[in-house]
DNA sequence: ATTCATGTTGTGAT
DNA sequence: TATCACAACATGAA
């Protein structure tokens, strides 16, 4: 699950807020709070603050449950009840991030993305565009989409781009990020994938290639033919 | 039926 | 001490 997956998981769950648990360990605390950083989900109860991230499978249900599976965790609430299933949960004491680099947020700085990047010019472009200290939020498929969408080859190094294209990429990261939590709530974010799973390049119609790249090798589909290498000078 | 993949963390080796 | 590679986790979709 990605960061703007979050931000409706978030909205979905603030409907609960003010509202107090009432099964479990944290029966009888209120929800006072729902928020997201990233990939995380931030819930924060009377007396204890949950940290939720949902990994690779993880999910959430209201109120319709999933069948034969065990959530790791259930809050009932006088008007409905929020599954989680196979995610992360930790109890921390505060929250401490830095909104500034989440994608999602009002607080985001696209000078504190640009200082990373003028730092790491060896990193390869699709690492360091999953790199949640960087770009918190963005993931796999946003990785391949943006990419895409600039025309730039995965393994160009941060270092090959000029100022000006970098200030592309950091900018295409965020609007990415708005437009991948539009289509997802209408439920048509897959129709819209211009290269992540596709077969062809949607601009040249020849074969995308897939494969993992980058020290993180994760797996990107790209265009040789639309997206170039580019090599530092 | 089998393999893959929206991700992170911890462990042990180098 | 720092970095690296890999396992573990868990599940719907291809």
């Amino acid at each position: 699950m990605e960061g703007p997956s979050l931000v409706i998981a978030t909205e979905e769950l603030s409907f609960f807020k003010k509202q107090k648990v009432q099964n479990g360990k944290l029966k009888g605390q209120a929800l006072i709070d729902v928020q997201s950083w990233g990939k995380h989900l931030l819930l924060t109860f009377t007396e204890v603050k949950l940290r939720i991230h949902f990994l690779m499978f993880g999910s959430y249900r209201i109120d319709v449950p999933r069948e034969n599976r065990t959530p790791k965790l259930e809050l009932r609430f006088k008007t409905g009840t929020v599954f989680f299933y196979s995610c992360a949960i930790k109890e921390v004491d505060e929250f401490q991030y830095d909104w500034s680099i989440d994608l999602m947020s009002r607080a985001w700085d696209p000078k504190k993305a640009m200082k990373a990047l003028k730092n790491q010019k060896e990193k390869m472009i699709c690492d360091v565009l999953m790199d949640q200290t960087v770009f918190s939020g963005l993931g796999n498929i946003m990785k391949n989409e943006v990419l895409f969408r600039l025309r730039h080859h995965p393994e160009t190094k941060v270092g090959a781009l000029s100022s000006g294209q970098q200030k592309r990429l950091v900018e295409e990261a965020r609007e990415y990020s708005f437009q991948f939590y539009e289509w997802k709530k209408k439920n048509v974010l897959k129709r819209n994938w211009l290269i992540f799973r596709k077969k062809k390049c949607p601009a040249c119609g020849k074969k995308v290639t897939k494969r993992p790249t980058g020290s993180l090798k994760r797996l990107s589909h790209y265009c040789t033919h639309c997206q170039k290498k580019i090599s530092a000078c």
